[in-house]
DNA sequence: TTTTTAATTAAGTAAATGCTTAAAATAGAC
DNA sequence: GTCTATTTTAAGCATTTACTTAATTAAAAA
């Protein structure tokens, strides 16, 4: 907790503003890391992409993702295996080949995040 | 365009999604660039605990930032900077201090990515 | 005018990111 | 058993990221 003009050389400190967000962002900590890991995952384009794409195709594996967009089967394995650590997807074993997935609980999220009107954002 | 058995070594390569995939990725790569680089700026823990402070207060200074986060000045302003060049905040200038808020355009759609159920995410 | 305040920009740095190629694991086919 | 196909993992590398401190800008106050 800060006290008026204790720990803030200037003038303009709203002590009250900012004791009343230290401890917002304290109790919302754990919800607002959980919401950055995921937008931080979908905010790469070769990882929204290959998310995209199973969405669409609801069961991909990483060879043909890899020849749709262009990368390295390694470079893909490597991006699923980030996306599948975080919840986002999930696979099944048929003979050689893995199957990715969208995982069933961030399927309803993640039809919201992909249909959000953004174009809006262009500047 | 890929023909089958032209430039897979593979066998299992499935020419039909690949191609129709392709086609997907290259008709909404504006969208799906312009929504990357949205999750990209909320991926970051600091930038998203900016937002989410800037929301609730409507206009906040970089100095009250800088106290409430727990980083320098400096630091706090180049992350600022990044979210004002990618439309998410504005600023305006009264006597020496910067106020920066939500841009009007992006209100409604970050209302929706920080009111999402993300709680399903933990793993 | 000089000093002070708020913010930005510059420069530097450690760590993270995202690809590459090469090697290793896994399991079906021969 | 060996060979082949699919994927993962290891190692390497160039780029980016996110902070720090120091210098600079801009404008109000003394």
């Amino acid at each position: 907790m800060i006290k008026s003009g204790e720990t803030c050389v200037r003038g303009c400190a709203d002590v009250n503003l900012i004791n009343r967000n230290i401890k917002s962002i304290q109790n919302h900590s754990s919800d607002l890391r959980l919401r950055a890991k995921l937008f931080n995952l979908l905010g790469n384009d070769t990882r929204l992409n290959i998310v995209y794409i199973i969405k669409n195709e609801n069961s991909v594996c990483v060879c043909d993702l890899s020849d749709i967009l262009g990368f390295s089967i390694s470079a893909i394995s490597q991006q699923l295996k980030k996306l599948k650590l975080g919840g986002i997807l999930m696979n099944r074993k048929v003979n050689q080949t893995i199957y990715y997935s969208i995982h069933p609980k961030i399927e309803s999220v993640l039809t919201d995040l992909l249909s959000l009107q953004t174009v809006k954002l262009a500047i």
